[in-house]
DNA sequence: AAGAGTTCCAACCGCGTACAA
DNA sequence: GTTGTACGCGGTTGGAACTCT
């Protein structure tokens, strides 16, 4: 599921994203916004091409993200949505908040497709009882604060499991850097009608409206990356439990 | 138990569009 | 009108996880 990291002809990440990556981006983004995607991985200290970094915020680090099963009423939605608009997922993702064109488009092909030719769907780990243990924020059964796991009984409900995790993500970091600067980036839909703004907290001090973006770190090299004050990787799994990493680290490490 | 086949999804790639110079 | 740059979108791929034989 996960790609080779690797590096492309211009020396630049390509594969998998590392949590460390995630973190850089998180960070950088969530303080400073998404100004400029080209040049964003050079300032966040990230070896990545701007696409790469704009993909993952949009696809995976954003907030209100919804990530897991989908409720028969989303399905509903989509399906109805794809009779008319097509392959337009873009689109069809405006309409379901949370929901990324990207997953929107590999749950069409891997199920939804399937459903509507009448092909009953072949059972994975997500239709049974049995939470997938592949996904990163699912792997820690003893994290207590992981309240996103992806068990059926979510099926009942008609949010994903995960909304309740995206709720909490989008309260602790929604953040109005994002909103003011990247408006064409950050789809407003998808707040649930709850503005980035009102939700937003101060974190830690900082003051996003009276520092800017030039503020401690504009001049410094690649590599040079100051993580915003007191970054606390403790608190950013607790905040981002789906960019627990996989590899390298004590999963059984709660919070 | 082990190898083969299948599924799923994160990430990549290329193209089209918008916009500024 | 042309060129260059940046962004967004949709199609495709890589490979781990899972299932089947």
């Amino acid at each position: 599921m996960v790609r080779t990291p690797g590096r492309d002809q211009s020396g630049l990440r390509k594969g998998t994203w590392t949590p460390e990556e995630d973190k850089k981006l998180i960070a950088y983004v969530t303080r400073y916004g998404c100004w400029n995607w080209r040049q964003l991985p050079r300032f966040a200290g990230l070896s990545r091409c701007g696409k790469s970094c704009r993909l993952r915020w949009m696809n995976y680090l954003r907030p209100n993200i919804k990530r897991g099963n989908y409720s028969e009423e989303e399905e509903e939605i989509i399906t109805r949505l794809h009779e008319s608009l097509g392959n337009r997922w873009s689109a069809i993702a405006a309409k379901l908040p949370g929901r990324t064109d990207n997953e929107i488009k590999n749950h069409w092909h891997t199920s939804l497709k399937k459903k509507k030719q009448g092909i009953k769907p072949t059972q994975t780990v997500s239709d049974t009882n049995e939470p997938k243990q592949t996904e990163n924020y699912d792997s820690n059964p003893n994290n207590s604060h992981n309240n996103c796991s992806n068990t059926d009984s979510a099926k009942s409900v008609p949010s994903s499991p995960h909304s309740s995790c995206s709720d909490h993500l989008s309260s602790i970091i929604t953040d109005n850097t994002i909103s003011s600067s990247t408006t064409n980036n950050i789809d407003m839909d998808s707040c649930n009608g709850t503005s980035l703004f009102e939700a937003y907290e101060e974190p830690r001090g900082l003051n996003f409206w009276t520092e800017p973006f030039v503020a401690d770190n504009f001049d410094m090299g690649m590599n040079d990356f100051v993580e915003p004050n007191n970054f606390d990787l403790d608190a950013f799994y607790y905040s981002y439990p789906h960019c627990y990493p996989v590899f390298g680290v004590d999963q059984n490490v709660g919070f």
